[in-house]
DNA sequence: CGAACCCTACGACCATCGTCGTACCATCCT
DNA sequence: AGGATGGTACGACGATGGTCGTAGGGTTCG
């Protein structure tokens, strides 16, 4: 009953997401195409993964002839922050400086992409005065 | 078959191995009675959930007497840097600078975390000449 | 000896996720 | 009319995670 997950959504639960929110708004079958260039899939699986989306609250929908048509129902940036944030409790102890550490320490990043997390906390030290 | 998760881990089993971290090694009453603080659990939910990591390797055990002993079998920093480089990649793109930006940007993150994160960077800085 | 403890072993149950198959319903073209 | 096409609805199945209950095997103490 008391559903714990380390994470709310399943993995293809978040790429159909990230489909949809790629789209703006888009059908199944738009979803489905996009997810064929990856990997091989049945048309129904898709539909009922968006439609288990929907009743979870994270796609809206509405009806365009006889098909639906979804849309997000919650920004990106958000799903994606209270992923972070669980993620951050659960593995991090709540901890950003840990997380940040293992990121930086750990994973091997580009010197573009150390670049970009640069000017993010450069950008973050002029807030600050 | 093709089991897809967005995380390997449950949430139960990341609380476990949590505390099996942080005890160096222990038997499935040490990690029941810490998980007795938090939440109300049965003994053999947790000794459960510790077979269960032993057997996808997480843990390891010897036996004591009757009972066993578990230990980590993977550095937690190792397993912490999989589970984050997992989020990276599913649902920020695999990008680190989209993850810091949400990180600071949305997250409500004391002074001292911030000080943190800036040390890191800054500690990063030294080692690119 | 026998009861009280402490542990493990084993299996059960339910919810969720991923994955489909099949049935069925419009519409459109010939 | 009748088949082809493109959608949805519904339900099923296997794997996994979370949660226990119950059975049974050692130890220890009165």
């Amino acid at each position: 009953m008391n559903r714990r997950t380390l994470n709310p959504l399943g993995e293809t639960e978040m790429e159909v997401l990230q489909h949809v929110w790629a789209l703006g708004s888009a059908s199944v079958a738009d979803v489905h195409a996009r997810v064929l260039e990856s990997r091989e899939v049945a048309y129904t699986t898709v539909m009922t993964v968006m439609k288990k989306l929907a009743s979870k609250g994270y796609l809206t929908f509405e009806k365009s002839g006889n098909a639906y048509i979804y849309s997000a129902a919650q920004p990106p940036e958000e799903v994606r922050r209270d992923l972070l944030q669980g993620l951050m409790d659960k593995v991090f102890q709540g901890s950003p400086g840990a997380l940040v550490q293992t990121l930086v320490r750990d994973e091997s990043l580009s010197p573009d992409e150390l670049d970009s997390i640069r000017q993010i906390v450069d950008a973050l030290r002029q807030d600050d005065a």
